[in-house]
DNA sequence: GCCAACGTTGGC
DNA sequence: GCCAACGTTGGC
């Protein structure tokens, strides 16, 4: 099993929403980056892990867990004109983008802050990937380590 | 294939 | 709201 970490503006999509959803289950649509892609289409498994990440925010952090519910599969609001994220290019018979689905696990008994992350950037998170300078990316994997020690600091 | 221009992301 | 970092686009 892998364990991912995935970003969400808690005004557009919080974990509220999430616990809303019929079975705490909702698609992950809307991804419109390639290296994000190739890991939702290739790399993610049912069963995986997934922190919910809350980004743009007054205070950036991990807000809950997440399993994998589906691996991936093509994202169909690429094909829908009305969507935001549509995307005339993306062809149904040779589809660009993918998604998976999210369950919710359970929410944290509180926000892992980005800064508390960074505090430890250089030792026990070392070389996390959301951690590196400039990094944008809105799926990123974790290791397992990684995963442990943000756990352990709830 | 280079690279400038542009749009987006996301912390601050 | 600012701005640095990055990805994408398109002219050449």
């Amino acid at each position: 099993m892998r364990y991912w970490l995935m970003k969400t503006e808690p005004t557009t999509f919080g974990v509220e929403d999430l616990a809303a959803a019929p079975r705490h289950t909702t698609g992950w649509d809307g991804v419109r980056n390639y290296q994000a892609r190739n890991m939702l289409r290739d790399e993610m498994r049912r069963g995986d892990q997934a922190f919910l990440y809350y980004s743009s925010c007054e205070v950036p952090g991990v807000a809950a867990i997440m399993q994998i519910a589906k691996a991936g599969y093509p994202d169909p609001t690429a094909f829908d004109r009305k969507n935001h994220h549509y995307d005339p290019d993306s062809d149904p018979k040779n589809p660009r983008w993918f998604m998976v689905d999210v369950q919710l696990k359970r929410r944290l008994a509180r926000v892992i802050t980005l800064e508390e992350l960074r505090a430890h950037a250089g030792r026990e998170l070392k070389g996390m990937v959301l951690l590196r300078p400039g990094n944008r990316l809105s799926v990123t994997p974790v290791e397992a380590a990684h995963w442990k020690f943000i756990l352990s600091l709830e």
